[in-house]
RNA sequence: GGUCCUGUGGAGCAGUGAGGAGUGCUCGCCGCCCUGUCAAGGCGGAGGUCGCGGGUUCAAGUCCCGUCAGGACCGCCA
């Protein structure tokens, strides 16, 4: 080794010793004469005194040294109360410059720039980004996330099994990356958006408990919280319920919430997804503040007012709205605009219990009357209303909610709220989705293909798709969905009535998921799983934003990497051999 | 595919409303001084296609059009 400690180690009970350390220049103070350099390794900084102002004077912010000296306490007053190797510092006996470093980029110590630096920049120089404290600590932690998941699972018996990353296309929800096959051109690999087939194979294999902290690649347009490559923890079992696949989920997120010293109560509440929606207008609830929806519609049965003649009323109070500026109202109309709505119909409360507002005077005396009570709503307060089709509404309200939450500070930012969300229908109509579809059929999955319905749903799901439950559940925290998962499909006869329901033919189902079918032909168990938003999950943890933040070297919003350049151009004989200009042959199915 | 915001020495900003010489701030960088600092300090200095292209104008960082890049959102993401 070419150093005998690590510079954030050493305390006053080294004092006496020589010691070699080996790191980075963090900052220099050159007194002329003396000069204190704060050396940097990855356990923290010790200050190194070198007294041979003819060495000193050549160093530079990020050299790399080795350095040899003796470890003294400070001089009686010199403390550094505020670092951890504040009572020690080491004379520099010799000082070697093992690498030399050009003028940075953006400066490495954040603590004296006020301002934060940009992302692009400290993406392009991520090596270097990454040595400044936050973004190194966002990494090990996520290290920590990775040894605590598999601690916990390889107790429980789990195997950790790694699935192909260059496999087929299946039609599942989003565009598959693909990569050309050269021992056969025109065809083609696709990375995988999941290892959801391999891991019902797995099944199929008696491996029984399967997990893998996957990576997965979906070919979408990007989002703050979403990458074009991103990771799941993922997760079967065999012969399990939905309730056992919960309390190990519940585990597990207790075990990675421990990492930052915090108890999360399990079990953790359940809503059904309907009972979310009429509440709070989404799938994927943020529970840390209040404020549900409420539906007016049978309140509004007989009014007159036209807007609210409509199959869904619901109304959410803005806790002293009533107060904002008519242009503010007006802002509103524009952020509902932008959510595809017509608008947000409001009412303003007045402090002597008045209604005003130009939705006001459409109410008749008797709507008005009863309307603060019925939502919740005190003196000073606004209700913003939408009305029209349920869910549309409903969601347009629960965007609503939440950024009132937001903007009325409400959200208690040290709060966790967990919650799982179950009993979600198994099909949406078509119609409601522009989704491409598997099947030809009115009805698509709203999960997948291979989720199961409900026990109590088995016999009927096909006779009733529009009211068909899944025996599905997403865990959701603080409004992230950050898991979610299913009981499968082991059964053929299960699996072709839902073909049906999606109108996808045993000779379509054949061709797309042929592997699968063929596989559940022999002995298939009962199983179901989880898979967990690695990428999120870690944010969450270590209190960042973004998941880029918890990303080694993450892309920018185009699907580019600054670092590397990447996607970039290939030569004439890259495509050559790839084959990726081969037109398909007719005889060929592409 | 759509909407909005941002782009000014190496970093972070101000300057754009209401056009008038590349003006300013903090940090960094370079040189000199300095023997107890820890965001060291003092003095001096260098560093700019104002993202790019076009237009309006006597005159554009500033106004208009287009375009590129980054960010956020809608669509999309089982």
């Amino acid at each position: 080794m070419l150093r005998t400690h690590h510079a954030g180690t050493l305390r006053a009970g080294h004092a006496g010793q020589t010691v070699t350390l080996a790191g980075w220049v963090a900052r220099r103070r050159d007194h002329g004469g003396v000069a204190f350099l704060d050396l940097r390794d990855a356990s923290g900084v010790s200050q190194v005194v070198v007294r041979d102002e003819s060495v000193a004077h050549e160093l530079r912010s990020e050299y790399c040294l080795k350095i040899t000296g003796q470890v003294e306490k400070r001089p009686e007053g010199n403390e550094n109360p505020a670092l951890p190797t504040g009572d020690i510092e080491v004379i520099a006996g010799s000082v070697e410059i093992l690498s030399t470093a050009d003028p940075l980029p953006f400066q490495i110590d954040d603590a004296s720039t006020a301002a934060p630096v940009g992302e692009e920049v400290r993406l392009r120089h991520r090596y270097l980004d990454l040595r400044r404290d936050g973004p190194a600590a966002a990494i090990r932690l996520r290290s920590e996330a990775n040894r605590v998941a598999r601690e916990e699972l390889l107790a429980d018996g789990f195997v950790e099994v790694e699935t192909p990353t260059m496999t087929r296309s299946t039609p599942e929800g989003a565009r598959d990356f693909v990569v050309p096959a050269r021992l056969r051109p025109g065809s083609w690999y696709a990375l995988p958006q999941s290892p959801q087939l391999f891991k019902q194979l797995l099944m199929v294999a008696g491996i029984e408990r399967y997990f893998q902290i996957a990576r997965c690649y979906r070919d979408e347009d990007f989002r703050a919280d979403r990458q074009p490559e991103f990771t799941q923890l993922d997760i079967e079992m065999s012969f399990v319920e939905q309730d056992d696949v919960i309390e190990l989920s519940e585990r597990v997120v207790a075990a990675l919430w421990k990492l930052i010293d915090v108890d999360v109560r399990t079990p953790m509440p359940r809503l059904t997804y309907r009972e979310a929606f009429d509440r709070y207008g989404t799938d994927k609830p943020d529970l840390r503040f209040g404020l549900p929806i409420t539906e007016l519609t049978d309140h509004f049965a007989d009014t007159s007012f036209r807007v609210f003649q409509a199959p869904y009323v619901g109304g959410v109070v803005y806790p002293r709205g009533a107060s904002q500026t008519r242009k503010e109202l007006d802002g509103w109309q524009d952020w509902a605009k932008a959510r595809g709505a017509k608008g947000l119909a409001y009412v303003l409360v007045g402090e002597d219990g008045e209604l005003s507002g130009p939705v006001a005077k459409n109410l008749s005396e008797s709507e008005r009357a009863a309307l603060p009570d019925l939502v919740g709503a005190d003196p000073g307060d606004a209700i913003f209303f939408a009305a029209g089709s349920r869910k549309p509404s409903q969601s347009l309200l629960g965007a609503a909610r939440l950024e009132i939450g937001q903007r009325t500070g409400l959200i208690d930012e040290d709060a966790w709220s967990f919650v799982w969300i179950v009993d979600a229908p198994m099909f949406e109509a078509v119609a409601d989705t522009d989704d491409v579809a598997v099947g030809t059929g009115a009805w698509t999955a709203v999960h997948h293909a291979f989720t199961a319905p409900k026990p109590e749903w088995l016999d009927s799901f096909d006779a009733d798709p529009a009211n068909a439950l899944a025996y599905a559940y997403d865990l959701v925290c603080n409004g992230n969905e950050i898991g979610g998962g299913s009981i499968r499909i082991h059964r053929r006869d299960v699996q072709q009535r839902v073909f049906d329901v999606m109108g996808l033919s045993p000779e379509q189902a054949q061709e797309k998921f042929g592997f699968l079918l063929d596989a559940f032909k022999y002995g298939a168990p009962p199983h179901g799983g989880i898979a967990f938003g690695w990428d999120r999950i870690v944010a969450l943890l270590a209190g960042t934003e973004s998941i880029r933040d918890v990303i080694a070297f993450p892309k920018t919003g185009g699907g580019f990497d600054p670092l590397t350049g990447a996607p970039a151009p290939i030569t004439a004989q890259q495509r050559k051999e790839a084959g990726v200009d081969v037109i398909p042959g007719e005889d060929e199915s592409s």
